[in-house]
Formats: structure tokens, C-alpha cells, sequence
RNA sequence: GCGCCCGUGGCGCAAUUGGAUAGCGCAUCUGAUUCCGAAUCAGAAGGUUGUGGGUUCGAUUCCCGUCGGGCGCGCCA
């Protein structure tokens, strides 16, 4: 909501309450700006949404309300009804200007707002197993996870990032396995390399670097030591990797929670929730194995916590690991999974209900699958390394903006192609490069030498333009757009409001001369007009992730 | 078979969360640089929102059916 919506919205709540007694809420007092600009800058439906509860003709109430705003309203140069009952304002054009002054004054923090105060929330994303290298199946979930961080986190909510290392079960002894393989065969060495293990040049990387970091002292090493190590290393060069490949790519993680926590001190924190969960009947034993009763909760079958052979189903930490969230103090929890794991969140939802949690407490959003696409042919293997293609190679092929673009730029419900030839072409095919060049163009308006220093105004009452309105009243939108897109974890709504400002700008751009010597005053408040839309602009962009650069 | 997700011009996506004549890019056609960068702009053409019903002032959006595509239905992780 910005200034001027909410002059609107508090102008309509006290005429409701004068004319009808009514206490409107805010959905229907929800303010619009309509598609076609010449309905007017704002509308309002609230008259429609009354017809029910008044019992009235929706245009009769928009009439009526209309006839009880006037005066009310100074900002307004004229308020008409039109269709079965819109109520439309149009709005001096100072009053529109106003924003540039708060956007100016906020800088680096327009958008910010404080729809998020008090909450606390916890993003669980990406959490590959440390068994390789991230590739861009994982680049869409991260690229998507650190856009919705980002977004709370300028909403005010009190934000953990965080990554589930799965690092106790059993393909942690392939990884181990693996590398020992590799290990003997650098020195020419016989190991049977795990059928089910990890057969990629990444894995012999490691070892290699094992090899000649150690020597060949883990030859004749005890086995069961020797595991141990090549374990531990491996995780642990698997996890710099991934962080090194995240931080390149622009995604921050400060948590990094590992399964092995809960094993600790005899498994502790998963029998703490065993315990509870007996204690509360959830669970029995069947065919030797202990079962959870998640049918009760909305499951198609109960599922398997402790196997017949002592060990954990991969749940029973996880349950654990939610758990865990809460007891840090968290009490909205966000995963991000893929749609292939789509069942399990019934499950886990049902072991949280089943705990005693608020029933949403837990979201998961399920992040589709993605096909890499090259010139129309699906790419399915990197050339290089014979594996997926990672994060690394696509941030060195397309660059670190075109792919968060194009991961952020989709609804992850939907399955997507990535368009790698376009993501590559420096053109004006490529969506990414629209609106940064709209930010360069902009850059070089108020940088131009010869453009004079942009002195503040009081009023901004020389904007008349069609172009000029239109971006002052997206531009105020923008803090409701940060706060609905944090709100419903859409930041694909960011790249449209980015590529609605720069057509906006572009087309404003070839219409309009900004900087004109014959009449200084005009030049002055559209300098500050540009300004406030590059100010904007540029937040956008960091809030998925892209630069803003000054030259291209 | 059951469950979840997705169907919008030729292609890729939007649509202010139920609002007005469903928008944008690519591709196609026609134009625009003596002037802040043409990685740009202006215009034309292109649609029964898969399909059939329902809910209401109003449906691409919500409900039911149906068709098509994807994914999942382990004491794997």
C-alpha cells in the first residue's frame, strides 16, 4: 500500500462508516489500478463487494459513496463510477509526484515495509546431498529459495536461511567407498569401486586431492578408520564445494543443519520424538518394525519409523529436524522440495499435526522439473564432465543474471524448459538484458556530461505526461508488490513488475527528450523522476538476484 | 487403478489473487536514429483461456465431471 492508495482507502473507510455504519475490512477496501489508464488512476470495487451484505444495487452504493467522498479527498481531480459499479479517481498529478521524494528518501530501502514484523520464519531450500556437485535441477530451487528470503526479509520477517545436510544415510558410505576406490587406483591400486556409488570426475577429484594431501598411508590403514576418514573428507570438500557454488550464484545459506545432529549422543533428538510420538499413541509395531499412524492424519498409508533391522526410514531424523526448527523459535516453516517428492509432504505435515503443531505450520513449496534445452535439443549431460551440468557451468555459460532470471522468471508449479541459447544470446531476444538496459539508460541520463545536478523540488507538478503517470503510479506500487510477492512466495511477480517498468521507461525513453537545455525547470523534476524509477528498478533486480549494472 | 501438479494466440510466459475490451516477448508484416546508447520504440495481424457443466452482478482465477501432459504411489534417500 502506498501513500496515495492509502489516502484513498482511509477516505472510503470513513464515508462507509458515516453512510452504512460499516466497518469495512481490507479486502474489500482493496485498492486497483485498472488495465486501460483512461478508466482512471485508481479504482475501487468495494461497492460491488457490498451489493450482498446492503442489499443494494452496486451502482446505487458506488453513487452514493462517491457523492459522500467529495471534499474528503484532495488528491482526487475527479472520482466517476462506471461499468456495474467501479468507482474510479483520477489524481492531481502532484499528488502522484509525491512518490518521487519518498522514493529519493528511502533509496536502497524503497519497497521495504513491516508486513512481516513479529513473524518468524525459517526456509529450508535446496539441501542436495553432499554427494556432488549441484546442477541445475537444484539451480531452479535455489535460485527461486534466495528470491523468497530475500522478499521476507524486506517485509520484515525475521528470516533463517537454511540447508538440511542429509549426511547419515547410506550414501555417505558411497561416497566414502567411492573415494577409496579412487584413491587405490591413484596408486595403482586394486578397490572394487560400490556398483551404486559415485562414478563422476568430480568424486575422483577428491580423491586425487586425498592422495596427494595424505600420501599412500591409507593403503594399509584400518578399514574401518580409513572409511571413516574418507567419509568425513568427503562431505566436508562435497559442502565447500556447494557453498563455493551457491555464493558464486548469489545464494546466501547461514544455516547449514546436519542429520548427523540428531544422531548424536545416541540418537537423542530422534528419541526425544520417538518418545512423544509413543507417548501420544501415534505409533505401534508391526512385522518388527515401528510404524507411525499418519493415516489418522490425512496419509493413504502409515509409514515406517524404525526398520526391522534397527535402522531410521529417511523421516524419522527429518521429523526430528522439524522439530528442531520449531524449538529454535520458528513457527513458520518453508521447504522448498521437488515435485518428485510430493508425497512426502502429507507425510510430514502429518507428523507435525500428529505432534501437536498449528495445522500450517509448515508450507512446502514443490518446485517442478526442468529440462535443459539447447537450440531445441534437450541437453542432458554436461560434455566436460560426463555428469549433469552443474550450477558452476551454467553461471559460467548463460552468466549468474540470465539464469536467476529465468529460474525466478516461471511459477515453479509449472515445468519449464531453460533455454540455454537464449539464456547465452547477448540480444534483445534475451528478457534478462531489457531491463538492465533500461537501468544503463537511465544511468546515462543523469550521468551524461552536461546534464545538470538534480536539486530537489518541493512539487513535481511539470510531469504531465501519459508515460510520466504511468511510472509514478507503478513505482508506487512497488512496496506492495515486495509485500503480497513475500507474502504468497511468488518472485515471479518481481520480474514482470521489472519488465512493466522498463517497457514503461523504454517507451518514455523514445517518446520524451528527459534532458532538455531550452527548459531547465522540466528537465529538473523528470531528472527526479528518473532517479526515483532507477532507485526502484534497482531494488527489483536485487530482490531476484540480478545486477543493476551501469554499462553494458 | 489411486493421489498431486500443469493446460492461455504458432512458440515461451502474464493477468493487480473473483473485476471492466485477456496482456507481453519471440517469430511474421509495416514503419522510426542530424537529437540523452537501436540491447530501443511506434503500428498491424494473431484467442470460444483443453473441454462440458455449476456457483454470482462478474470466472483464466473457485467447485464438479472429462480429455491431454508430467510426477509419485518402498522397511530407498
Amino acid at each position: 500500500m502506498n501513500d496515495i492508495s492509502a489516502k484513498i482507502v482511509s477516505a472510503l473507510k470513513g464515508v462507509l462508516k458515516e453512510t452504512y455504519d460499516l466497518d469495512a475490512e481490507a479486502g474489500i477496501l482493496n485498492i486497483e489500478i485498472p488495465k486501460d489508464p483512461k478508466m482512471g488512476d485508481y479504482s475501487s470495487t468495494c461497492a460491488m463487494r457490498l451489493a450482498k451484505t446492503l442489499h443494494q444495487n452496486p451502482k446505487m452504493i458506488a453513487e452514493t459513496v462517491a457523492e459522500g467522498l467529495k471534499g474528503k479527498l484532495p488528491e482526487a481531480e475527479t472520482i466517476e463510477i462506471a461499468g456495474p459499479g467501479f468507482i474510479n479517481f483520477r489524481m492531481k498529478k502532484s499528488a502522484l509526484a509525491s512518490v518521487i521524494n519518498t522514493i529519493l528518501d528511502a533509496g536502497d530501502s524503497y519497497g521495504r515495509n513491516n508486513t512481516g514484523e513479529g513473524k518468524r520464519i525459517l526456509v529450508e531450500w535446496v539441501s542436495a546431498n553432499p554427494t556432488g556437485d549441484l546442477h541445475c535441477g537444484h539451480a531452479r530451487n535455489a535460485a527461486w529459495g534466495d528470491s523468497i528470503c530475500r522478499l521476507l526479509e524486506a517485509s520484515g520477517y525475521d528470516v533463517l536461511r537454511e540447508y538440511y545436510v542429509n549426511d547419515a544415510g547410506n550414501q555417505i558410505v558411497m561416497l566414502g567407498e567411492s573415494l577409496i576406490a579412487r584413491y587405490f587406483e591413484y596408486f595403482g591400486k586394486e578397490y572394487p569401486l560400490p556398483a551404486d556409488g559415485y562414478h563422476g570426475q568430480d568424486v575422483k577429484d577428491i580423491a586425487i586431492g586425498l592422495a596427494k594431501q595424505d600420501g599412500d598411508k591409507w593403503l594399509t590403514a584400518d578399514s574401518k578408520e580409513r572409511l571413516e576418514y574418507f567419509m568425513t573428507e568427503g562431505k566436508e570438500r562435497e559442502l565447500q564445494k556447494i557453498d563455493a557454488d551457491l555464493k558464486l550464484y548469489g545464494v546466501l545459506i547461514e544455516s547449514w543443519v546436519h542429520e548427523t545432529l540428531f544422531y548424536e549422543n545416541n540418537r537423542a533428538r530422534i528419541n526425544a520424538c520417538l518418545d512423544r510420538m509413543n507417548e501420544l499413541n501415534l505409533t505401534y509395531e508391526k512385522d518388527g518394525a515401528l510404524w507411525f499412524r499418519s493415516t489418522e492424519y490425512g496419509d493413504d498409508k502409515d509409514r515406517v519409523l524404525v526398520k526391522s533391522d534397527g535402522t531410521l526410514s529417511y523421516m524419522t531424523p527429518d521429523i526430528a529436524n522439524h522439530v528442531y526448527k520449531v524449538e529454535r523459535g520458528y513457527t513458520h516453516l518453508v521447504d522448498l522440495w521437488g515435485a518428485d517428492h510430493h508425497s512426502y509432504v502429507t507425510r510430514m505435515k502429518a507428523a507435525l499435526k500428529a505432534l501437536g503443531y498449528p495445522e500450517g505450520t509448515l508450507e512446502v513449496d514443490l518446485i517442478q522439473m526442468v529440462r535443459m534445452v539447447d537450440d531445441g535439443v534437450e541437453v542432458k549431460m554436461s560434455k566436460r564432465t560426463g555428469n549433469a551440468i552443474t550450477i558452476r557451468e551454467l553461471c559460467e555459460d548463460v552468466g549468474v543474471d540470465a539464469a536467476r532470471w529465468f529460474f525466478v522468471s516461471k511459477d515453479v508449479a509449472t515445468h519449464m524448459d531453460f533455454d540455454m541459447k537464449l539464456a547465452r544470446s547477448r540480444s534483445n531476444d534475451n528478457p534478462v538484458y531489457y531491463a538492465q538496459y533500461a537501468y544503463t539508460r537511465m544511468f546515462n541520463i543523469l550521468h551524461k556530461e552536461g546534464t545538470p545536478e538534480f536539486r530537489r523540488e518541493a512539487d513535481y507538478d511539470l510531469l504531465n505526461e501519459e508515460h510520466e503517470t504511468e511510472m509514478l503510479k507503478l513505482i508506487a506500487e512497488f512496496p506492495k508488490i515486495v509485500a503480497e510477492s513475500a507474502k504468497n512466495r511468488t518472485p515471479n511477480r518481481v520480474c514482470n513488475f521489472c519488465q512493466q517498468l522498463s517497457r514503461e521507461f523504454h517507451s518514455y525513453y523514445n517518446s520524451c527528450r528527459v534532458s532538455d537545455p531550452e527548459n531547465p525547470e522540466l528537465t529538473n523534476q523528470r531528472l527526479g523522476l528518473v532517479s526515483a524509477v532507477m532507485v526502484t528498478m534497482k531494488n527489483a533486480l536485487d530482490l531476484i538476484g540480478v545486477s543493476a549494472p551501469e554499462k553494458m
